[in-house]
DNA sequence: GACTGTATCAAACGCTTGTTTGAAATTCAA
DNA sequence: TTGAATTTCAAACAAGCGTTTGATACAGTC
């Protein structure tokens, strides 16, 4: 082979390597249906690397789901502006998120956890799902006040989330389907406006009860 | 073995036994990740029995995904009740198909499907979702009259199959999340009311526009 | 009773899987 | 320069995979 890279930054560039491509494999195909040979395949690395490196397929699986916190989506619905507008730049990061072709691995093998768990359920909650849901409690709760029930809210906080994630879900239904709709930004902009114009008449319908 | 019944009700009765733990352990795994041996141990029968009666795995696969046509559903938002009306029992009748127990599989099977499609995915557009999108365009075009966009209208139609498929796919999530939220028909006839009245809140107001 | 056809079975095949192993290459420290 | 440590490699292992095969059991027909 060439000439190493010092061992530290070798061994960090092939861990890299092998999560990236794990991201990709682990998103396309679930944990089963991804092999370690694809993986290494993709990562350019030997299949002994996995072992070496994390301990076994499924240690390479969970490091894989090791996510980027939410703060900076949570960050974009956080300022001095009303509930509403927050809502609507929350909505809005979240779909460039779940739309965006550099994030689709970790959007993708999130809906899919979500719909074929793993051992990582339980971690993938309290990283992502919790507060997730209780930052769009805050916001909901904002904007219905104090009348609605907790579970209602519960309720509209679903409703929003699952028209966010039925994009990413139905991906590639929707491409064929309707194959001259792509979801570049301004597509993506418009879905969310349409999403926030949507969900506030319904919250703000709850609101008037 | 025991008995056997005559050769043709002999025959059915293990295609059956195959496609029922087929639809099981393939909306479990998915394609990839479900294993012949796993499918026949379910059904209880050889694991020559796929090729013997199906030709194979993938053809099992296609076998399961034969899905019951969506004129029952479809059937229970006709009828001379105004559009909301009709609206509101499409969403309930939807949401008893996706929760309840016995359809698990099928619905799950169709969730996995539109996330990681197989090649199935042409089958299942045109015997499903684009009879689905259909009809529900009719719906919200009804509600919302001629003024909206067609782009628009999908965008509701999008945010309307949204806010249902969501309780499906993050069903494991939920239990984990909300552990004494059961979805028994109580649960699930105040889930569709909101999701019928958080849904004309938004289609009045686009109609209003 | 003999023969044919169908359905089921246990076993085996060739291939792929995740993991392990000993060797080789390289980096690092003394 | 030497020895230790780390990383990578090709090859092999045992297990499991989807499929095939020949045998067996039974139903149906003449």
């Amino acid at each position: 082979m060439s000439a190493r890279l010092p061992e530290t930054e070798s061994s960090e560039c092939t861990r890299d390597r092998l999560l990236v491509a794990a991201r990709e494999v682990f998103a396309e195909s679930g944990f089963k249906g991804a092999t370690v040979r694809e993986i290494c395949r993709r990562a350019g690395v030997n299949v002994a690397a996995v072992n070496y490196h994390f301990n076994g397929k499924e240690a390479l699986f969970m490091a894989a789901l090791e996510l980027e916190p939410l703060e900076n989506m949570i960050a974009s619905s956080c300022g001095p502006d009303n509930a509403e507008v927050r809502l609507g730049r929350f909505i809005h990061e979240f779909m460039l998120r779940l739309m965006n072709g550099c994030c689709t691995p970790h959007s993708q093998l999130i809906m899919r956890e979500l719909l074929e768990p793993s051992p990582a359920l339980d971690s993938i909650a309290k990283e992502i799902m919790i507060p997730l849901h209780r930052h769009l409690t805050g916001l909901v709760r904002e904007i219905v006040g104090d009348r609605v029930s907790d579970a209602e809210v519960r309720r509209h906080v679903f409703s929003l989330l699952g028209q966010c994630s039925y994009y990413r879900n139905t991906r590639e239904m929707n491409r064929l389907m309707y194959p001259e709709l792509a979801y570049d930004a301004q597509e993506i902009e418009a879905t969310a406006k349409h999403i926030t114009e949507f969900s506030l008449a319904g919250l703000k319908q709850a609101a008037g009860k």
